[in-house]
RNA sequence: GCCCCCAUAGUCUAGCGGACCAGGACGUCACCCUUUCAAGGUGAAGAUCGCGGGUUCGAAUCCCGCUGGGGGUACCA
């Protein structure tokens, strides 16, 4: 189907009457840590837009990775590759970053410090930035003043209005200084925030933010105004922490003479109580949930109706389907509470109902490898605990809320013999210890001819059992299940001995014969009795 | 204190002037299924649409005020 010969249609394809303007967004977290769920919805906002919602609006849609290391305070040796890692692993590429290149690199801010250094020098020139030689003891001095005076605190534009003399024996004098913006003293500022509309600001508020450090180095005002237009970001997607100071992003958009990109402010992600999301309510980092056995999709799934919505009905989206349907006209600008509840309803269904019992399998692996339950090695269907594990999986699966409850669910499985368990749970309720040791007893007679491989025949059979013994059928399993797994909860009675297998099988009913009978004789005691009627 | 943002059940939300005595989901409770526990199914409770004024024939939906919650107020991002 080619279209080439077709004379007409060809100039309308090599130069579209209207060109849709690209989209390019970024996500610029500082590496001071591990990232945070909010970073994290934000990254994936960023990348639904250029990916998604821009490319099927027939736009180029560029997602970029940018490190904002310019705290040398604060900066951790390993953060950004963690970083970088955990976004992989939630499932987002970037088009350019400082891994994977780009034309508009480097995408480390701690390797573009001479771009702020010319830029900062820039507004110097024009006058739209100043010297400031304060200490920041002096700052501090005459915060504390404001304050006890009960006067909103903030910088005194001591040093606004130098003159040439004054600032050339400071710099003659070595004095450290910093590079502050001049912000209009009167008038004001609006911005447009695609998700609230119009925000206007009075400029009589906004202060003479700090640009370039005395160190060197810019503050987040200026890296981030320089680098959003030098990399060509047409929209910017960040958390709702940055509305105060975005009417000063703009003003220095103005001072440039650059054209300002298009805002977005997402909304915050609070936690239960109130208040930040921190430690004290629960895991707040991706790696956290990764290791706490979480999945990607799962948590992929959460974060994006934790302020975006499809239809009010429509709650499962796999990645795909975000790409497909969502849109940033549907971000909501009220803040969420997060829900570590619902978090784990969504990772129990993907786990339940999502995920191939192969793949759940491989995922569960490296869970029950670190808990010495099977040999370490990689995730793939060679791995030789492979055709062990994925029967066990298959039986718990529906009660498993994050992989990382697999070792305790499952252990039973694997190791040779039980933990040690109260014998006193072999005898149900309203059940004597002779009746439970009668059952133990008519179960093990049977078991070397039963083919637990054929779960319903061992089912009839047991049931059978039961009526000579004139049991009701559970309180028969009841005893065997304790007996096979040292708990009282299992999955399904014959599945379960059908995986356990008929050696371990007989072995632990013939312990539990073993332990039941010592039992009774050592403690013939008033708390088993009283447990029964 | 000052500036700013937000406001539908405990939580996430649908709703964008009349079809809403407000719909979905998590959570909670009950029942069903059943060999235990889950999962699953069915159903129920739960919202004076934060409050008070307007505008309108009519407001959860528009406007104003208040209250509440949150954010910012660094040579951190």
């Amino acid at each position: 189907m080619r279209f080439l010969d077709d004379e007409w249609i060809l100039p309308a394809m090599t130069e579209p009457a209207n060109t849709p303007s690209p989209v390019r967004v970024r996500f610029a977290p500082s590496p001071t840590g591990l990232l945070h769920v909010g970073g994290a919805r934000t990254a994936l906002f960023n990348w639904l837009l250029a990916h998604g919602q821009a490319r099927r609006e027939g736009r180029d849609g560029a997602f970029l990775l940018r490190i904002e290391d310019t705290d040398r305070n604060r900066y951790v040796p390993g953060a950004e590759q963690g970083i970088v890692d955990i976004l992989g692993w939630f499932g987002l590429v970037w088009d350019e970053g400082p891994d994977a290149g780009g034309p508009r690199g480097p995408y480390r801010q701690s390797e573009r410090t001479d771009l702020y250094r010319e830029h900062a020098a820039l507004l110097l020139e024009r006058g739209h930035a100043y010297r400031c030689f304060c200490t920041p003891e002096r700052l501090q001095r005459v915060r504390d003043e404001q304050t006890a005076r009960k006067q909103p605190p903030g910088y005194d534009r001591l040093c606004r209005d130098l003159t040439l003399e004054q600032i050339e024996a400071y710099v003659t004098a070595a004095t450290p200084y910093v590079v502050r913006f001049r912000m209009p003293l009167d008038g004001e500022t609006p911005v447009y925030d695609l998700l609230r509309g119009e925000m206007v600001f009075q400029n009589v508020n906004l202060e003479d933010l700090v640009l370039l450090k005395s160190d060197g180095y810019p503050t987040y005002h200026l890296a981030n105004v320089v680098d959003d237009h030098l990399m060509e970001i047409s929209d910017i997607l960040r958390g709702e922490e940055w509305i105060p100071t975005a009417p000063v992003h703009v003003r220095l958009y103005a001072a440039f003479g650059w054209e300002a990109p298009r805002f977005a402010h997402l909304p915050l992600i609070l936690a239960p109580g109130g208040g930040k999301l921190s430690k004290r309510h629960g895991s707040t980092a991706m790696e956290e949930f990764r290791a706490q056995g979480y999945l990607p999709e799962a948590l992929m799934n959460y974060l994006a109706l934790l302020g975006w919505r499809f239809d009010g009905s429509t709650e499962m989206f796999s990645k795909e389907d975000l790409m497909a349907k969502f849109t940033l006209e549907r971000v909501n600008a009220s803040p969420g509470t997060f829900d570590y509840n619902k978090l784990r309803w969504f990772n129990q269904h993907y786990i339940n109902h999502v995920l191939t019992l192969d793949d759940l399998t491989l995922r569960v692996m490296p869970f029950l490898a670190e808990a010495g339950l099977i040999a370490p090695g990689s995730s793939s269907p060679e791995h030789l605990e492979f055709s062990r594990v994925r029967p066990v999986v298959a039986l718990l699966k529906d009660r498993l809320e994050t992989l990382a409850d697999a070792p305790d669910l499952m252990g039973y499985f694997f190791q040779p013999d039980l933990e040690p368990y109260d014998p006193a749970l072999l005898v149900p309720k309203k059940m004597s210890r002779d009746d439970a040791l009668a059952a133990l007893d008519a179960v093990a007679a049977v078991l070397p001819d039963t083919d637990l491989e054929n779960e319903e025949a061992t089912e009839a059979r047991f049931r059978a059992l039961a009526d000579t013994l004139g049991l009701k059928p559970g309180s028969l399993f009841m005893p065997v299940r304790v007996a096979v797994t040292g708990r009282t909860q299992s999955p399904g009675l014959f599945g379960t001995l059908r995986v356990i297998g008929a050696e371990r099988v007989q072995s632990r009913i013939a312990m539990a014969i073993k332990r039941l009978r010592a039992w009774t004789a050592e403690e013939p005691s008033a708390a088993a009795a009283g447990t029964r009627v």
